[in-house]
DNA sequence: CGCATTTTGTTCTCGCGTTCACAAACTCCT
DNA sequence: AGGAGTTTGTGAACGCGAGAACAAAATGCG
């Protein structure tokens, strides 16, 4: 039961809870589209990928949010998740880099639609300014700290070439930004404080790769 | 000492390390450029962004490639771990649908360099056939097999929008890709024997915006 | 009203991964 | 050759997350 301190829903809900309640709430949104108001654990899990058990106990660190013998009311849940991941209000957010890459992000409708809102696009190429992208004009990359004071910016994304994005971390986290989405293909050294995440596509195939080539030699020594 | 089976190097490498070896090619492939060759473990793991320790036990599944009291030699550490991960041979890989960010797949520099060849590019959209991007034709998606029985495709990417995923899944199956990279925001349902991982931009940015949130509650209530 | 059924929320156990700490092994200097 | 100094490789302890199993609570029916 753990009481709680009277304000707010549950502390320190575990780091691999957290990287599931979005696949929840997606799986939530795809029910309601169907038009379930009502689910169970089983049927969420299913939806979500994930085994029933481990999506209890997740649910169970936000609170107790279902009916015993019923199941959970799928809006309800759905409010409940995204306010616990801070996604029912409005997230402004700056892409630096507008390459390939950064011109996919920002027109990624994924963006929108989950409360992220992009405010700036980026670039230190002074043949991209005033280019538009998305209905956002792209800026030169000196503009960083003023947009991100003036519009309260917390959550920056890099999507430059690698040699670029040490030096454009740097500045964000000069700028106030504390949490880093970097799609460069570099370690990123950060100060204590502030949150980064990588998403990297060659590491990814390489870990695929090696599953292939562990196969291949599994059933090559198998005859 | 833990004695092998003569053949190959070790036998189940832990997941979690799997995940990290491209981290170090990579910090080594750095390291190379920069002229160094040799280096120590804390030199190392500090270029990849991870404990000294965690590095040693993880080189320590590969085998003993270092030499106590000096170091690991950059390059044979290198093609070491390359050959564990299966990068010193050619992956041929196909991608499907060629939106915003298929294109800046196609055209990612890094697929090449790093053993992987982008052989096909595959989309269900009738008006992009034809087209060439990254030097590569569109062809119409019903080509995939003939594409993958040719190549020998075990790797399949998937950059298409959230509803034509699972289908694109079930034919790259069907066809005998093993290994999926999922870049479209749902949950795939694939046999065992397949693996398949995901890279989900707005997944990650949830994470990131409820550590922001939960930042800010915390500064709240601390006053 | 009480009992059977359903489904949640929680407890318990197990295995994996991380980190510490140290012995083994190599180099360099005298 | 021997000892001091380094650095690897590994054994052991610890903590977190996954999954099974069960108790608690709600519904519906006789």
């Amino acid at each position: 039961m753990t009481a709680r301190s009277s304000a707010e829903s549950a502390r320190d809900v575990p780091e691999a809870t957290v990287a599931r309640l979005p696949v929840y709430l997606r799986a939530l949104a795809t029910l309601a589209d169907e038009g379930t108001s009502t689910c169970s654990s089983e049927d969420l899990a299913a939806a979500a990928g994930v085994n029933s058990s481990k999506l209890r106990k997740d649910l169970s660190y936000l609170g107790s949010y279902g009916t015993r013998g019923v199941g959970y009311d799928v809006d309800y849940l759905r409010y409940q998740i995204a306010r616990e991941i801070g996604v029912t209000q409005d997230w402004p957010v700056v892409i630096v880099g507008i390459g390939n890459l950064g011109h996919a992000l920002a027109n990624f409708s994924g963006f929108r639609s989950r409360g992220f809102r992009v405010v700036a696009l980026l670039d230190a190429d002074r043949d991209r300014h005033g280019e538009q992208v998305a209905g956002v004009d792209v800026r030169p990359f000196s503009d960083l700290e003023q947009i991100v004071t003036e519009h309260g910016v917390a959550i920056g994304v890099i999507s430059t070439p690698a040699q670029a994005a040490q030096d454009v971390a740097d500045r964000m986290v000069a700028s106030g930004v504390t949490s880093i989405l970097n799609f460069a293909p570099t370690v990123l050294q950060v100060p204590s404080g502030v949150d980064v995440r990588k998403v990297d596509l060659s590491i990814e195939l390489q870990i695929l790769a090696y599953h292939v080539q562990r196969k291949a030699q599994a059933e090559a020594e198998a005859g």
